[in-house]
DNA sequence: CTAATCTCAGAGTCACTGAGATGG
DNA sequence: CCCATCTCAGTGACTCTGAGATTA
């Protein structure tokens, strides 16, 4: 039975961008969360050991820049990182308001763990799509956020 | 001067999927509610007058499923948008349980005004696109909310 | 007695602000 | 003195849980 008219979304609304996006924005994420649950994580975890790995130690700026955590949100992920082992936290000996954050052979470790989570459920998010339609959804994607300002970060 | 290399997000981050979709879907919230905030409104507001337009009548229950809106968090809305004279409750008389909610004609008129910043929002969100590139979009993220469960409400 | 509806109180996440302390 | 970095405390929005009261 399809659901009764009092169940379903209006037409206007179902139409609009914006709450497409927010939709398919609130499964992915839930998706990747569930994923991560797995091994305790969270996609902050997830998008920090990536940054490290690409680019080698860092301050906390750089990587609250380059991932999209809030400056103030990374101390937290960095002392969860740290207390499992996966990076070491050092002041930087020439400018020392840094700290100089390393990933660990165990957070290498745990990032190829991770990588295979998250693109696994990249995999079923899309899994709806063509690969034709993934990419172009994907390349689609890359325009708007190329485009509008922002900063705040996800995963 | 493009950006020191400490500030790039790396291709590994950028490629992820979920990650553009919630870059996205940020982008388009913080665009939306920017300009019903000019009207002293939000997306929920907008979101339960165009369910009520669009379908009549309605208890809160049924505008929560219409709409997206959580049960608990409807009160609030619906406390504002009747104080601002947009819309009625009274208790249905066939099952006192429930409230019916009516538009009032001022609703009618306010829906009017939040439709037209709604819809030049999303404009705006689509402008980086091509018209065909806009409606592929909007197709696509379609399929995926079609084929991914969910439920919570958004605009 | 069971189930639905409305309401309120609160938890947890998230993005963000502001301020203090240390240091360049 | 000004600025950057790290840290912590706290706000506001949002999603969601749980429970109580009313009524079917």
């Amino acid at each position: 039975m399809s659901p009764a008219p009092e169940d379903a979304t209006p037409e206007r609304l179902r139409a609009i961008p914006s709450r497409l996006l927010a939709g398919a924005a609130a499964a992915a994420d839930r998706l990747v969360n569930e994923r991560l649950a797995a091994e305790g994580a969270r996609k902050w975890h997830f998008a920090v050991l990536v940054a490290l790995a690409e680019s080698g130690p860092a301050s906390q700026s750089d990587l609250s820049r380059r991932t999209g955590v809030y400056r103030s949100d990374m101390v937290a992920v960095l002392n969860e990182l740290a207390e499992g082992g996966h990076l070491v936290r050092e002041p930087d000996p020439v400018d020392r308001r840094r700290n100089v954050i390393t990933l660990t052979p165990a957070g290498r470790d745990r990032l190829h763990r991770l990588d295979a989570l998250v693109t696994a459920a990249q995999q079923d998010l899309l899994a709806p799509l063509f690969p034709a339609e993934q990419a172009e959804l994907v390349r689609l994607l890359a325009l708007l956020d190329t485009r509008h300002p922002h900063e705040g970060g996800n995963a």
